[in-house]
DNA sequence: AAGACTTTTTCCAAGCCTCGTAAAAAATGG
DNA sequence: CCATTTTTTACGAGGCTTGGAAAAAGTCTT
């Protein structure tokens, strides 16, 4: 057998469909000059496949505003057609469900947040939960949102290769849920169930700053995550869905970890973490830490409270040891980084970087740059919306050509 | 700008080409019928690029053996041809060089050895050195090689990410040498430089057994290194070629490593941490410790001594932390061992197998299968061939095609 | 040993994309 | 109002794959 598949007229018009659709990603208008330009078609393919696209209304004709009394025949203004499709993000965290509505341009047309104790639901509760979120979305949205396409989950905790179910949450006592299928039954739409922390990286997938770089974009807070970005892909594991940066060990035989093992960086890093090493215990709080709680404890350190002061030094140097290992490993990325670490930055960052330069080859990405994001959720409601317009956008290009209507 | 390059005509021809060649390679002989339903392409197009391969002479028919009275017209044996093209796989390790030629259908023409002590070779010595080499390969060959298409040296040591020569080796006092531009001038050959370790995966790149796997490569020896392969890819870094598993921090602080860190997994598993820990020192060798001290050492284990039995289990343990956190951020990965640890894997694998379960989220890979591969140089000939012939493969399947010649 | 049957190859018309060029369309400028 | 510039559409051509028919080259049966 072959690894490599054939290659036909099919696959060229997809995937030339596809480079269209993702050049409008990028830039959400353009003419059809200009999408000629930047996928490397002649004008007469790029025209060619815009028109099939009209008239399949993935595309939609736009005004343009800048003419800027340029010479010449002005381009019409093609872009993403909104009401092609309808797609959800929602999140699963430590008691709370939360999602966002957007439309095919990707334009946002809901959001919602629920508190909920979901620590005891099982599978059919759960996918209940989901499929009520979906609806109290849309009918948020009033009537600008038509019948979903999509959704994406994305969950705190493991998820399956398969994209389908959750095998293992923090936030869920029960394990291996199904959600995909009877979610899908439910709502008529695909569904794929992530880890929220490996999509991270999605959010950034047409965005020009990171075009073609690679990356990674790093949680800490309830827990450490990590998601990864290498060569133009982002990194999905075969076995789970995660890379499991928290419990990447730091010191064996080092602090208990609410995996079971000892000395993972997030025993050291995560917000029980900081929280027990300042209060000078070695116990797993049951309870959730609150942000609240860790911006005191920030504080504490900055005003001098020397077990504060260590509980950040030592959750800075378990991140900056990992990050070196995860640097050795692959390379030295740049890092995005979001949750309640974001508001420790200042006591954190210096000792990352220490831990780097310790622990990676000739201290390679101890200067690496790090770009902070404040707000997780919207990061993550980016991200599942980029991943799911993404698949949509697969889907499209490979359908077949519109059957000709007019004589 | 678009991610997406476009497709026409040609890429589908190259692709398609690159499809036959690579499933000759898995095969060695095969017919048109077949490679049309290996490939998925159609009966009409395999014979067309079988065809037009033959006529350049990439492909040449040969005889089938397997004439077990089947019935029907018999297919004509299609397989690679040897005389198409000629490749070098050297490498460069401290204190020796050494090669293999092979025609293009992968077959060894010659192979060589020479002990020569390099530490104080410059670039223009070295690049002498390895001409000089593929010269007395290509004698020792008899009339039955070509001049050379592709040369791949595979070094023990850093190599930059644009595959053209030596940022640092510990077989060399000199840094930063440029190999593949003088190599070239000197060969007429394209030359690609990697590292020998971060290559070792394309060893199994047509091996059934290996087809669409993910695996990592480990040497433990006179330093620890790995290849990994990843998603059908063969990993390689953007900053260097090689993943530093010997560099990947093991304890933070711990013993002193010949990178200069401390508390690299190399500093209690390579050689030379070994061999000190079994003598009582803290002293990293100048020399070279030879492959037979460590089968002595392990002897001595095995015997009862002590502080070698502790040498082992410390080396044991450390690789299996290491191990650990790579499954723990990629997956749980198949190895492939090679290197003197194959020599005194009875003492390491238990003591592997117990440091994965300890630093691995829910101990998932300490049951990854472990394969022994002891001839390390057959190894990294293998690999470096293989990727030389997938980059011939690939230059010849995106070639014109053939002007048509014959009235 | 000749004809029937099977399987592999080759040959040829057709289809689908893309490409390049020419013509048409839609604005600006003098 | 006409020349100029730029974008879009229209049309013929080329390349590669496809599917079916015909040819080729064996084995099996009578």
């Amino acid at each position: 057998m072959s690894r490599l598949a054939k290659t036909d007229a099919e696959t060229v018009r997809a995937h030339n469909r596809l480079a269209v659709l993702d050049h409008l990603r990028r830039v959400s208008v353009s003419t059809r000059k200009s999408v000629s330009e930047a996928t490397g078609l002649s004008v007469s393919a790029s025209s060619a496949i815009s028109a099939s696209l009209l008239r399949c209304g993935i595309l939609e004709e736009v005004e343009e505003d800048d003419r800027s009394n340029r010479r010449g025949r002005p381009g019409k203004g093609l872009g993403l057609s909104g009401g092609a499709a309808c797609v959800a993000a929602l999140k699963l965290a430590v008691g709370e469900v939360s999602g966002r509505l957007s439309d095919y341009a990707g334009r946002p047309l809901a959001e919602i947040r629920r508190e909920v104790d979901i620590a005891s639901h099982d599978g059919a509760a759960l996918v209940m939960l989901l499929a009520d979120l979906c609806g109290a979305l849309r009918s948020q949205a009033q009537g600008r949102s038509r019948p979903l396409d999509k959704v994406v989950v994305a969950v705190q905790g493991k998820t399956d290769s398969g994209l389908s179910g959750i095998v293992w949450s923090p936030a869920l006592r029960h394990r291996d849920i199904e959600i995909a299928a009877p979610l899908t039954a439910r709502l008529g739409a695909e569904v794929s169930v992530l880890n929220d922390c490996s999509v991270m990286p999605e959010a950034f997938r047409w965005q020009p700053d990171f075009a073609g770089l690679d990356f990674a974009t790093l949680f800490v807070g309830f827990g450490v995550g990590m998601g990864l970005q290498i060569s133009g892909e982002t990194f999905q594991g075969k076995r789970s869905s995660a890379v499991e940066f928290g419990h990447i060990n730091h010191v064996p035989g080092g602090a208990l970890c609410r995996c079971g093992n000892r000395g993972c960086v997030e025993a050291y890093a995560s917000d029980y973490a900081i929280w027990r090493r300042a209060k000078g215990t070695d116990e797993i709080a049951a309870r959730r830490i609150r942000d609240e709680e860790i911006h005191a404890l920030a504080e504490a350190a900055r005003a001098g409270d020397a077990a504060a002061a260590t509980a950040f030094e030592e959750a800075g140097i378990a991140i900056g040891y990992g990050l070196g290992r995860v640097f050795t490993m692959i390379d030295p990325l740049p890092i995005v980084l979001t949750g309640s670490g974001v508001q420790a930055i200042d006591r954190l960052e210096p000792v990352i970087r220490r831990g780097i330069a310790e622990s990676a080859v000739d201290g390679l990405g101890a200067d690496t740059p790090l770009i902070l994001e404040e707000d997780t959720d919207a990061l993550v409601f980016d991200a599942a919306t980029a991943y799911a317009l993404a698949a949509l956008d697969k889907g499209f290009s490979r359908s077949a050509p519109e059957a000709t209507e007019a004589a």
